[in-house]
DNA sequence: CCGCATCTTGAGAGCGTTCTCAAGACTTGT
DNA sequence: ACAAGTCTTGAGAACGCTCTCAAGATGCGG
């Protein structure tokens, strides 16, 4: 009974292929100069005895370790975690974090971190050393988070700054927020809309100011205003229902919101139903994460859909193929697409299609 | 520039408080038989230097990995992925699990495992031989997998089942699926409803038994009938609208139904709509999982709350607790609760209170 | 105040890899 | 056929820690 089952090492692949420890090292790491002869027959004794090598060990002896860390966002209790509802952004991540990773042999681990704690530092750092990955993947609102990039930078740790596009050290992503923005504002104006609102995140993450940006081009392109039509929310679900109804006060000729998150977005769709307004006939919304609750409303809302696991998946390859140097400043900006549902259509026939600069309102 | 950071070492340490590596590393993991003067010496150097074992160095010397592996189900493509929408599983086990395993010094990782493939084994194996895990958290479906569980018995890794209660080597821990659906029954029992549905899930998971089970169980106790009332679908919402349909269509009488997914019960939901339907005036709806979609429905489903955080939280802390023995077969049950939300409300009067004996409808 | 048990500390080996460096086998140019 | 490479292979140290075991310090009963 529990006959303990010995690990197979590099050692008794050697021996049963009759050769030195550092022959299967190089067989294993694809190094040069190994007789093809030679490689063939260590590699079968590899595939018989199962052989894989042991993660701590290549990381005690190598350079890498192997690992590459992602620290997202962790909320202070349960109840935080579940009001975040619909964020599937772990599961994104590990999708297309796990999956790149194990390509190329690595492992990726996730640690969770309480922005509004004291001792981020000392809680990361902790990790850091315990761990000491390769690589380093941050994410909002982390990624511009000063403490963390310093300390990543001193300790020499490359890592990926997704959804950041500021200069200084760390590989840029982003997700084409301002031309995301600009596309759903300009697929609104294209169905006839004139009058294009935005809720926007809070202005500490730099996503929100690409999307504003984003829409404010589209609507200046087009000869619209904007003055009035922007509110900002914290991509919770009241900040979008205040949002929501101070638009709807303020402008009665409004036909269409975007929205800068799911949440917010939903929320709006809440207030417009109160007010008696028909998802898409009197209104249109355009939602911004594209997270699974957003297919399940009444109807299902068009949105931008953020592509987190690709995002990531691209952030690990960047890591493994730069070394520490890798100064490249350059930002890797992954498209984001729009996802069309039912929640747009064109703007109620009450509306005149401009020539009235200014739509009356509906009935 | 880029001055290479040295990682402080136990050495450092030992060096910097004057004594021998072997007492540093008893104070680091709580040894006993240190006095206490010495040991906050240590202690001192170890704060001011920030020493943080290595985990791979840990590893290595050790019997300990310090490692936990959870397994998850893998879709094979992103599209599946996302299509299994509003499951926030990964997410919970993280929040469950990466916290627990830092309080006892341990790490989480994530292994994505596709079931339908054949080489599940290798795998697995590969990863168990990388990692070399202290002990491993198995997820529906693979709980229950003959070949994941004989694999890990073999290897002699303590591992945990959740949602499986079946005898054999592993850790059992259940979500109390059968109370579960007992209470959510007899709440309907108790707002007055008598004809009470079920769509269940698919055969392959025990959960899916345990649930009709709970079910039958409150029907036969209130005297009611269960005969044709039961439709069973695979989780997937299009199961869900086939269900439904069949349901409604057998019972003209029905007047609640009790979805054992989230997305099955959404699906009802929208069927209920489509037949004009009142939710819940006419219809009463009950979910399972209450993954973050559910709060968003029209209106926001009542459900039964599962547990996953708190249950990968206890498997892990069994996994650290018992060692390689503990053949503790006692099934460990975290009992999921109901959240009353705004899809249960009594039945319609039309459908007469029967008799008395039963709950008299709503005045 | 001695002898023995117990507590406290340290020395050295070992974990499974990769790294560095050196030695032998093969080429190649003349 | 010989010197000077280049390829191929292996030996041994090193990584940072914990284990085992032994030695010194301390405590206690008589």
């Amino acid at each position: 009974m529990a006959r303990v089952r010995k690990t197979v090492t590099i050692r008794d692949v050697a021996e049963d292929a009759g050769v030195s420890l550092q022959t299967v090292s190089r067989v294993v790491n694809g190094g040069p100069n190994v007789r093809p002869q030679l490689r063939d027959k260590v590699r079968a004794s590899i595939d018989r005895l199962g052989y894989v090598p042991s993660l701590a060990a290549q990381r005690m002896s190598g350079s890498r370790s192997y690992i590459i860390l992602a620290i997202n966002d962790r909320e202070r209790t349960l109840a935080d975690w579940r009001a975040r509802l619909g964020t599937d952004w772990v599961d994104q991540m590990l999708l297309g974090g796990i999956l790149t990773c194990s390509q190329h042999g690595y492992r990726m681990m996730v640690e969770l971190v309480d922005t509004h704690s004291d001792h981020v530092e000392r809680e990361l750092g902790a990790a850091l050393s315990a761990l000491q990955p390769d690589g380093v993947i941050l994410t909002p609102p982390h990624s511009e988070n000063r403490l963390i990039t310093q300390l990543l930078a001193e300790r020499n740790i490359p890592f990926a700054r997704i959804g950041s596009n500021a200069p200084g050290p760390g590989i840029p992503l982003t997700m084409g927020d301002e031309s995301a923005a600009h596309l759903a504002t300009s697929r609104l104006i294209e169905l006839g809309h004139r009058r294009i609102a935005m809720i926007a995140g809070p202005p500490q993450y730099s996503l929100s100011g690409w999307r504003i940006d984003g829409w404010k081009r589209a609507l200046d392109e087009a000869g619209l205003p904007h003055d009035g039509l922007l509110e900002v929310g914290d991509f919770g679900y009241a900040s979008g229902t205040r949002a929501a109804r101070a638009l709807l006060d303020r402008h009665a000729d409004l036909t269409a919101i975007i929205g800068s998150s799911d949440q917010m977005t939903l929320a709006a769709l809440e207030v417009a139903r109160d007010r008696g307004l028909s998802v898409p006939h009197d209104l249109s919304l355009i939602s911004f994460d594209n997270t699974p609750i957003v297919r399940f409303s009444q109807p299902p809302l068009t949105a931008v859909d953020q592509p987190i696991a690709e995002t990531v998946s691209r952030a690990v390859e960047q890591l493994i193929a730069r070394g520490p140097d890798g100064d490249d400043d350059a930002v890797i900006e992954v498209p984001a697409g729009l996802v069309e549902r039912y929640s747009t259509a064109p703007p109620p026939v009450e509306a005149p299609a401009q020539a009235q600069a200014h739509a009356p309102g509906r009935a």
